[in-house]
DNA sequence: CGCCGATTGTTGACACGTCAACCTCGCTCG
DNA sequence: CGAGCGAGGTTGACGTGTCAACAATCGGCG
């Protein structure tokens, strides 16, 4: 949303990186809002709920350590653990503690949490559908989607540790 | 940051406009993470506060009623509002009321925030260009440019009223 | 067995952004 | 003139994310 790079823009230094850079923060910005927004009105979760709950529909059984849901959002275990203790108040979710592992603890959705669940799902997938197309053609998209692989692949062989 | 496209990526319904989606979270999440952990690394600045010295930093005689500054940066007044009173009480701006319109204030940089507002707009640009630099090459960059830029007149034709 | 380091999670303090309610001021129109 | 509308700004409550400190547990090694 912060469009530093747009006023950076404007400087003497006008830099093809920093153009671009302000760019992507002003398309990426206005996409995240209309996305979220949708989800937000049609579902009255946040995209970190969405998060959370459609990697939980995503798994087999439906439940996952939390140890799990972590690596997989790739978020921070504070960050993990103040989510699911709102979610858990607002009951969307449920803890046990594992029994192999006394540390961690098993994360399962309560029904109203799979109901929502499914509901983001669907919202999701209609909003970026739609946000992505009214934005770009066809054409432009598959040139962004190439692109984009290329700098994931990049990004992951020089992947970071966790913290 | 969140990876709720990731995920949905892995449905069955992959669709391109959401394995683009997924893939601009990963990419946009780590390249803001990796400038604005610099800017704070090295400035003690957050994005926002970046946003509004290097605003005023940028005009004639380095004051802005607020109003003008609301519009810049295209954000919803009530953030403004707390950012600006974040930064006045640590003594980067100071606010004073506006004589023509008693509703507005005009906006400038203290000593300190001068200095900060220089040293950011150094550290920003050092960071967007390697970061960038670093996840593309040239042709990339220059294609990821021209497609922002059509993008961003997309939007802008049909921009939708500030709130 | 017992200790120590590594892993996992929780908590509290803080910054940030949004929403809704509210205040204040300027302006228009009856 | 004055009532009311609308724009600009503030505030408080809340959800969110990060950092640092802490607690609990596991696992290996002497």
């Amino acid at each position: 949303m912060s469009t530093i790079g747009a006023i950076l823009a404007s400087m003497d230094r006008c830099d093809a990186a920093i153009i671009a850079w302000s760019r992507l923060q002003v398309v990426y910005g206005h996409l995240a809002g209309q996305i979220n927004r949708a989800l937000y009105r049609e579902t009255g979760l946040s995209d970190a709920d969405a998060a959370v709950l459609i990697a939980l529909l995503e798994t087999p059984n439906e439940s996952l350590h939390s140890f799990e849901l972590r690596c997989g959002l790739a978020w921070e275990k504070s960050r993990l653990s103040h989510q699911l203790r709102r979610m858990e108040a607002r009951g969307l979710i449920e803890r046990t503690t594992c029994p192999e592992d006394n540390r961690s603890s098993l994360i399962r959705m309560t029904p109203e949490g799979f109901e929502l669940a499914e509901r983001a799902r669907t919202v999701l997938g209609r909003a970026i559908r739609t946000s992505l197309e009214g934005a770009l053609d066809g054409d432009q998209l598959a040139e962004l989607e190439t692109m984009l692989a290329a700098v994931v692949a990049h990004l992951d062989s020089h992947a970071e540790p966790l913290s």
